[in-house]
DNA sequence: TAGATTGTTAATCGATTAACAATC
DNA sequence: TAGATTGTTAATCGATTAACAATC
């Protein structure tokens, strides 16, 4: 999946950031940028103003370079982007280009789901190893990206674990704070998890929830506001 | 799933505010309160301090008191609050028991999983369509909270959503802008989507968007930031 | 009364927006 | 040069935190 990078416009010298310098709100907003680009790219595109990069990634314009100008300046006044060539150093910003690899606890219906997802190996991520407790799923095979892999029971998580950056937790909310657990035991300092309990983490490990009914709740939420609001 | 109210603690005048004036940040983390007092209830703990009930849902305790406070004022000064009262307000406020009907689109692996998923039956939620446009698919069965849906075709929708408030859509990122149109249509002014595009949706629609690779490209985002740091 | 804990205020922090000088 | 569009500054907005008076 690697790209020649394209020429920077001009010989300007590309101040960039530390990484800690950048906000997190720009942060979660990257990966949107880039599938934008990826998408202008594809069609053949190359130039692009902030004004068209924005809409197309649901912000406003003014965002969108404020974003950016965290990383570097990119662009040139008057033109535009190149589209290749930010489209690139977002992707090295975010990591892409070298693979994570990625094991996933709990193979029910979503890890399921979440194995076979084409998306992730799209964005860099390689599956490599599935968990789980329950001795009629394990030995089963399932399709991930490039290849299937054997389901491998719990007692497996320790050494598969060790050879990823990132966990998955896809397990019933009981089990997860164990899980994260042996996952934190392992060295993984990056956990993604779908239970709706809060983990209790040491420092230094990061932990993202997905939350499909806290999503569905606050959309609940707002249709009742909006009710409320015009009775 | 009705419990029967506690009393307010003492006859004060709880005073509500107009669901608009509740920040957005605020109304996310509800549900997170809302789900460590149910857990806490089903303990049999009757009262409980926002310092506990904070540590419980991830979060400070001044956090918590000032988001409660959005809602009105439910403790009792020196003593805490009523876990089963307080419990029902929120739940009040995030519309729990008055079942919500939901459509989803999409049933591939991910859309059988949230069709399954019973975490919605427990929140409120009842899935009453399953829409497809594979031939291949529709006709299939799906074991739902309560039962089982069979899933209908493309054509079914409009009709379908009708009867729903939220639309879930779940299918490959090319045809979500139609079926997000299509939801639009029959008047669904709640959207959850899992395609990682960009929809665009008239303004009174609200949408949420759920993407697994985002998440993961936040998280390698920051491990590649914690390297450059200790680096 | 003394100890505990809320509800609220004021201060801080971070993120968004608007505007425009720089410059292609 | 004239028109266009960036990168940045300053102003605004919203969210978090700390502290404490109110009060059980």
């Amino acid at each position: 999946m690697s790209m020649p990078f394209t020429q920077p416009p001009a010989g300007r010298p590309t101040r960039l950031r530390r990484a800690c310098d950048v906000p997190g709100a720009t942060v979660s907003r990257l990966p949107l940028y880039h599938r934008a680009l990826g998408t202008l790219r594809d069609q053949g595109i190359q130039t692009v103003s902030s004004q068209r990069l924005a809409e197309l990634s649901g912000v406003t314009s003014a965002q969108l370079r404020k974003d950016l100008s965290y990383l570097g300046s990119f662009g040139t006044r008057g033109v535009g982007y190149q589209v290749a060539y930010l489209h690139s150093r977002i992707a090295e910003w975010l990591g892409a280009g070298s693979d994570l690899d990625v094991v996933i606890v709990g193979i029910g219906n979503l890890g399921h789901a979440l194995a076979s997802y084409r998306g992730l190996a799209e964005r860099g991520f390689r599956v490599i190893a599935l968990i789980d407790i329950d001795p009629s799923r394990v030995g089963d095979t399932v399709n991930v990206g490039d290849g299937t892999l054997r389901i491998r029971p719990l007692g497996e998580l320790l050494d598969a674990a060790r050879r990823a950056k990132i966990g998955v937790i896809a397990t019933p909310d009981a089990a997860a704070q164990s899980v994260c657990d042996r996952l934190v035991e392992a060295g993984i300092r990056n956990i993604l998890t779908f239970a709706p309990g809060v983990l209790n983490v040491p420092s230094g490990v990061e932990v993202r929830r997905v939350d499909v009914g806290l999503e569905l709740q606050i959309l609940a939420f707002r249709e009742r506001q909006h009710r409320a609001v015009s009775a």
